[in-house]
DNA sequence: GATGAATGAGCTTTCATTCAT
DNA sequence: GATGAATGAAAGCTCATTCAT
């Protein structure tokens, strides 16, 4: 047995009964049970119960990251990379619906816990947008009194309250990759020279 | 002392005891001590802890949409509703600072019982924007082809998602007016006829 | 408003709650509501919960041990005496059958309260009958060697076992006053010369 | 440690304690403590305070019935089966003061809980005394009008009375024996031919 | 005397964490 | 490394009792 495998196997348990039963709600138990280990094996893994919240943060937005990066490396127009970065964050809502569930709602607990942790991870894939609205604007694509560093967080808001709901929701009007694209444009639009 | 005296005050420790914790971590017994009530009287007001969270949601939240309604209500022209909407709900953020964070957060709690409770009172708040949009569309202002329904959400989320930042920031590079002009005034380009 | 009459309304109210409910279930406020006054004006008339339950007994089988001895004393004959007590008790179960619950239940508890508390009235309700098997012997009817304080608690017993079956069981197979007159019978000819 | 020992353990402290203060004054931690376990572990083996109280009954009660029906069976005549069981069960409250205490109080308890538990082992355990009964009618050593039903109540609620009030009383005037044999003599007596 | 809002001690139950096996 | 029985602190909630009106 791989020495990651027990470690992968609780944190793909505890992101189902995350999404589930949330934070306060999920029990020890019902991760181990989830994973098929015993409760004691988890602390063999992980410090307390938040520390697996923390690392299943880390890594799963690490993978995310990663993958939309190699995607926006591949185009090089700004308006076509906002697009990408819509429709890869909208298809991660729509295939990994559980995780989605988690990073959205516990990433705003602002309990004792997370008011310690810097959420690094989640500010780098954030600043994806920034970055790519910055060199719009030096390329004289995008209008240069937006500011980046506020454009990120509206852009990011919208898809993420846009996809929120449509987690929620049990039913749809539109597909997720038309609420990107719809998002995209508008907002493209929004900041356009 | 008024009837609802006792009420009010429950209220209002609730909400700073809420920020101050999260929903989770706040003790019944921080409430009662925040409202210099013992812990039994808040019995004699709300059926349990998560009653105060709702009856909370449902009051604070109905006196900002009746401020928010009689601003609009007074200005004709949708892009200027949009920006009054928009700054509206900054100021909120920023005067009633404690508020917000619990609206924010515990709005998003996904927990038995958040899912049995159907927020009527956001759902109301935020459909003033696409009653804004819809208003726009028939006077030829913004496009036909903007999905109001998700527009909506799109304007809302960008607006707090920069706010929940604002909020956990402790120093701005700009003001939350300033915020609040630019996320209304990118939207508006972004849905212009 | 007589003096008294609160004081008798809330004791039937108790009478009415402890059986619903048994002693400890009971919410005072339970039997203020039903004696249709407010918790506090309880505590004038008595001194706390147990105090209650105390006083229903003593005035209850107070009134219960005078209608039985009145009886009693218009019949000479101890083998009747008997059966006049039987019936006596029998009927008693069923005219209040809330109150019997609750003696026969409540009786029984031995915690701290009812430990400290000597229920001389009970004590003097169940004496009639040595009293009269006590007369039976003197008189030759009933056997010397029958020892009139053992013969009590069997008479006794046995009554109140079938009673309390009869006021649990739904249906019945036989009338109460048939019980009490086999169960006499029994006894009678189990002590006769 | 054997598997059942703890929950063993938890019986006997349950028994001690409500013996000692009754059920509804007992504390969890009580019986925590008398049975040396932390808090917790007793709802590792029981689901609440009450499920300890009814598995006591049952298992117990269930002893009991195997010990006194060997003892019957071993006797032919029905009068000397009547005699058996009487002693048995004096003799039982004399050996197991407290298991007894617990047994004849808390059996009388009416709360919701008990209404809904149909306690069929001590309705088992009853229903001994009208098997004997019976036998004897059938061969016509005891007479047929005895309703076996009505009898088996008067026999137990006389051997219950009586040794209700030996287990409260601080000194005795007669064995607990010798009140075992005049109750089963009195009543052969009262249903003999 | 009567009220009922307010009190706060007290108790059951849960569950993250530990540690002997 | 793995287990899961055991721990015990912690907190929501109840309700007998009080007392200002």
């Amino acid at each position: 047995m791989r020495v990651s495998d027990k470690h992968h196997k609780i944190i793909q348990a505890a992101v189902k009964v995350f999404a589930r039963k949330g934070f306060y709600s999920a029990r020890i138990s019902d991760i181990a049970q989830e994973a098929r280990v015993a409760d004691g094996t988890i602390y063999l893994y992980f410090n307390n119960k938040y520390d697996i919240l923390i690392t299943l943060f880390e890594e799963e937005i690490g993978k995310i990251i990663l993958q939309v990066k190699q995607q926006i490396d591949e185009e090089d127009d700004p308006r076509k990379q906002l697009e990408i970065f819509a429709l890869n964050h909208m298809r991660l809502i729509q295939d990994k619906r559980e995780l989605s569930e988690v990073l959205q709602m516990e990433l705003r607990q602002s309990n004792k816990f997370m008011r310690e942790y810097r959420n690094t991870k989640f500010i780098e894939y954030v600043d994806i947008i920034s970055k790519i609205i910055h060199e719009g604007q030096d390329n004289g694509i995008f209008r240069k009194e937006v500011l980046p560093g506020l454009a990120k967080r509206a852009f990011f808001g919208a898809l993420d309250e846009t996809s929120r709901l449509w987690v929620l929701s049990p039913s749809h009007q539109y597909t997720i990759e038309d609420a990107a694209r719809q998002i995209s444009d508008i907002f493209m639009r929004g900041i356009n020279q």
